[in-house]
DNA sequence: AGCATACCGTAGTGATCGCTATGGAATGTG
DNA sequence: CACATTCCATAGCGATCACTACGGTATGCT
C-alpha cells in the first residue's frame, strides 16, 4: 500500500522556493531555477506542489505569514505611533538585510494585491486603535494613514532593491514617521 | 543612392511603444505586442530600432524627458513646500488617469534606477534652494527628503496599479506632505 | 523611363519556457 | 523474499520567445 518515502524535506523546499521568487520575481523564476535551488528535480516538484501557479500561491502564503507575524510584533507597541516607528524601522533593516533577498516579494509582486489589502487592513485597526485610545488624534483616518504607510514600505522595498543603503531606508523610514500626527 | 523612405512615423511609433512598455513593462512586453502596437512589421521595427533592448532604452528615455518637464514644471513654484505639493499632486492624478496605463514606467521598473537616481538628484537641488531660501528649516537634509519622496511616489504609482482610485493616491500624496517640514 | 535601393510581408531560425511521458531504482508490506 | 507502490533521473513535448533570411514591390535619383 505504501511507497517509497519523497527524499527530500516539503518545507525545506518550500522555504528555498521562497528565497528564490523573493529574490527573481515570479517571472523571472524559470522552473530550472527553482529546482536547482530546491535541490529537486521537475517531476518532484510537480506531484508535490503542483504547478509553478500552485507552488507560488504556497510561497506567497508563508512570506505573508512571516510578514504578518512581523506586523503584529510591531502592533504590540504600547501606542500606535511606537508601532509604526517599529514597523518601519523593521522594515528597514529587514530589506536591507544581506543574509536575506534584497526588498520585499510582496510589495515587489504584482499578483500579490490581495495581500497589500490584507496588510493594509491590520494597519489600519491597529491606528483605529492608536486613535481610540488618545495616542493618536482624532482626525486620523486610519485607512489613509495605512495606506500612506503601505505606500511608505512599497518605496523602501524599491529603494533596497535598487541598492539602497540601511542608512538610507532607515532615513525614509524617519522622515514618514515625521507625517504621523502627534496627539 | 536613396531607396524607398519608411512608410511610417518613427516618433509615433516609439510613442505607441512607449504606451506599451508602460502598459505591461519590459518583460511582459513581447516584440509581437509592439508591432501590433506600433502598426510596424518586426523587420521594419529592428531597422528602425534595433533590438528590443535598445528600443527599451530609447522608450524610456522619451517618458523619462516627460517625467522631467513635469518634475521641472512644478520645481518653478514659488516655494519648495509648494513645489513638492504640486508634483505629488501631479503623480496622484497622472497616475490614475484612465487615459494613460495605470502606475508610473519609471517607478516600476527594475533596470531604470540610474533615471530614479537622476529624478532624486533633481529634487535634491530644489530642496536645497528651498533650504537656501527659508522655505524650508536648515534642519532638512535634501537628499534624504528626496529619497522619501521618490519612495513615497514608488508606493503611490504601486497603489494606482492596483486599482487605487485617484481620491486613495491623493490621500497617500496629502499624508507625505505633512512629512515635509515648516520653516 | 530605368535602375538601384530599401522598404514591407511571410515564414522560419535556434533557444528557452512550463510541463510531462518513460524507465530504473528504492522503499514499505505480506 | 516477492510484490506493489512511489520515488528519482533523463529526455523530450508543444508553445512561445527574440530575431532574421528571403521574396515581391514601391519609391527616389539619373
Amino acid at each position: 500500500m505504501a511507497g517509497r518515502p519523497r527524499s527530500f524535506d516539503r518545507d525545506e523546499a518550500l522555504a528555498a522556493a521562497v528565497e528564490q521568487f523573493w529574490r527573481t520575481g515570479y517571472d523571472q523564476t524559470s522552473i530550472a531555477m527553482l529546482t536547482q535551488a530546491m535541490g529537486v528535480t521537475p517531476p518532484s516538484l510537480y506531484a508535490a506542489f503542483g504547478d509553478k501557479d500552485h507552488l507560488f500561491d504556497e510561497a506567497s502564503t508563508r512570506y505573508f505569514e512571516r510578514t504578518c507575524e512581523a506586523v503584529d510584533a510591531a502592533a504590540a507597541q504600547p501606542t500606535a505611533r511606537a508601532a509604526i516607528a517599529r514597523m518601519l524601522d523593521d522594515t528597514a533593516r529587514a530589506h536591507t538585510d544581506t543574509r536575506t533577498p534584497l526588498g520585499c516579494l510582496m510589495l515587489t509582486e504584482p499578483r500579490l494585491a490581495p495581500q497589500r489589502e490584507a496588510l493594509r487592513d491590520r494597519l489600519a485597526r491597529r491606528i483605529a486603535r492608536g486613535v481610540a485610545e488618545g495616542d493618536l488624534p482624532s482626525s486620523v483616518r486610519p485607512d489613509e494613514l495605512a495606506a500612506f504607510l503601505v505606500a511608505v514600505m512599497r518605496g523602501m522595498s524599491g529603494c533596497a532593491r535598487d541598492g539602497g543603503t540601511t542608512a538610507e531606508v532607515l532615513a525614509i523610514a524617519d522622515t514618514a514617521l515625521a507625517a504621523v500626527p502627534r496627539p
